[in-house]
DNA sequence: AACAACTGCAACCGCTCTAGT
DNA sequence: TACTAGAGCGGTTGCAGTTGT
């Protein structure tokens, strides 16, 4: 893979920007834009490389870059959003207008970090750095085990779900050229423009669901929102999400009406992973591989996996999670499990959420459990709330 | 006042991904 | 299909400013 030379021209100036060479960056973008990376300094008569020109404009000049510090809510956001992506400074960066991925980079480097570790959270997993919060009841620990996994699981969920929505707008595109005038995704942008939706093969997130289901408008079924197999034989409905119910805060509540049960058709994952061919999801995120038949809905609180299997094998070590989550199964995980979480954004208004019950660290089970929802909640919300540009969703 | 240690941020480096040929 | 250039991303570095001794 070609790594660009740019940087070891002799001649180039490096180092800390002046006024002038960013007068300079600027004027010329304003006028021609910046095109080529690569042949802009030249053109704009800049002892530069290409890159850092980019890096200049992209994290310094750009004019709709909101520079300062950081709110309550932002830091909020990030640190939640960190806590589902990880260091996916780009992706947390789209869910935070105006800031830019080297800002909120460093920002948790120098500040939030360093406040997660005070508080006694790891910084990277989010939870507590001795698990004896956990050790309440022997479940626990493997429970938090678990969740670990889901966090990892939703983090590259969502990273297929952009590549899917991608790939599905450029086939929207060719869709809508060959049929045209088909009334237009209006308002919504992204997503929901598109003709066609990464539910297709991967109904989770709900308010992707609630996007790419509606088209146009009007509550069409998206040509692709129910999954078949490419299989004639055993070809089935996968998943039909129908309608969407209010909107809470910006979390769109999903229904799955349909409720179906594929698992008994679908009782062997390498089976159905053959079956399926293309329609599995393999990708692979940070290390892991993933092959993700299922589907989930989102009812008032969080994640109801109506069915599913997930297998998971990290980093070729196979340290495979087969975890025949039942039923309800996943948000008792989640509700159980995620303790470690609560109290995470505590230094920023009140403590994980809301805090009605009281701010006592030590709360009843009850308050814990209701701790862990919000914090679950509060990101989940985020995320389908996220902008419908971001290239997550 | 002088120096060292610490902090915050801009910029760079090197890798991966993607599009074009 | 293979290769390359360009762009983007995340990690790291370097330095100026601040704080502590």
């Amino acid at each position: 893979m070609g790594r660009s030379p740019c940087c070891d021209k002799v001649g180039l100036k490096k180092g800390p920007w002046t006024p002038e060479e960013d007068q300079k960056l600027l004027a010329y973008i304003e006028e021609h834009g910046h095109g080529s990376w690569r042949a802009l300094p030249a053109k704009a008569g800049l002892q530069r490389c290409g890159k850092s020109c980019r890096l200049r404009w992209t994290n310094y000049l750009r004019p709709d870059i909101k520079r300062g510090k950081f709110s309550l809510q932002e830091e909020q956001t990030i640190i939640q959003l960190h806590a589902l992506l990880g260091n996916r400074w780009s992706a947390i960066a789209n869910h935070l207008p105006k800031r830019t991925d080297n800002e909120i980079k460093n920002y948790w480097n120098t500040h939030l970090k360093k406040r997660l570790a005070k508080m006694g959270i790891d910084p990277v997993t989010h939870k507590p750095k001795s698990d004896t919060l956990l050790s309440r009841d022997g479940q626990s620990n493997k429970s938090a085990a678990k969740l670990s996994h889901m966090a990892q699981w939703e983090s590259a969920r969502l990273e297929a779900e952009a590549r899917l929505v991608r790939e599905s707008k450029l086939r929207s595109h060719s869709f809508k050229q060959s049929s045209s005038g088909g009334g237009g995704g209006g308002g919504g942008g992204g997503i929901s423009s598109s003709g066609f939706s990464s539910a297709s093969t991967f109904a989770a997130s709900g308010q992707l669901l609630a996007k790419t289901t509606r088209i146009g408008g009007d509550h069409l079924e998206s040509p692709t929102s129910t999954l078949t197999f490419s299989d004639n034989s055993k070809q089935q409905q996968m998943t039909e999400f129908v309608g969407t119910s209010s909107d809470q805060q910006g979390g769109t509540i999903i229904k799955d009406e349909s409720e179906h049960d594929w698992k008994s058709s679908m009782p062997n994952l390498g089976e159905f992973k053959e079956s399926v061919g293309s329609h599995t999801l393999p990708f692979t995120s940070t290390g892991f591989h993933h092959d993700i038949p299922m589907s989930m809905s989102l009812e008032t609180t969080p994640w109801t996996i109506h069915d599913s299997r997930i297998k998971t094998s990290m980093g070729g070590h196979c340290s495979s999670l087969e975890n025949d989550i039942e039923a309800e199964g996943f948000t008792e995980l989640l509700l159980n499990s995620s303790g470690e979480q609560s109290g995470l954004l505590e230094g920023s208004g009140g403590g994980g959420g809301n805090s009605e019950n009281g701010g006592e660290s030590g709360g009843s089970s009850r308050d814990y459990l209701e701790d862990n929802k919000n914090y679950w909640n509060s990101i989940l919300n985020l995320v389908n709330s996220s902008p419908s540009d971001s290239p997550l969703f």
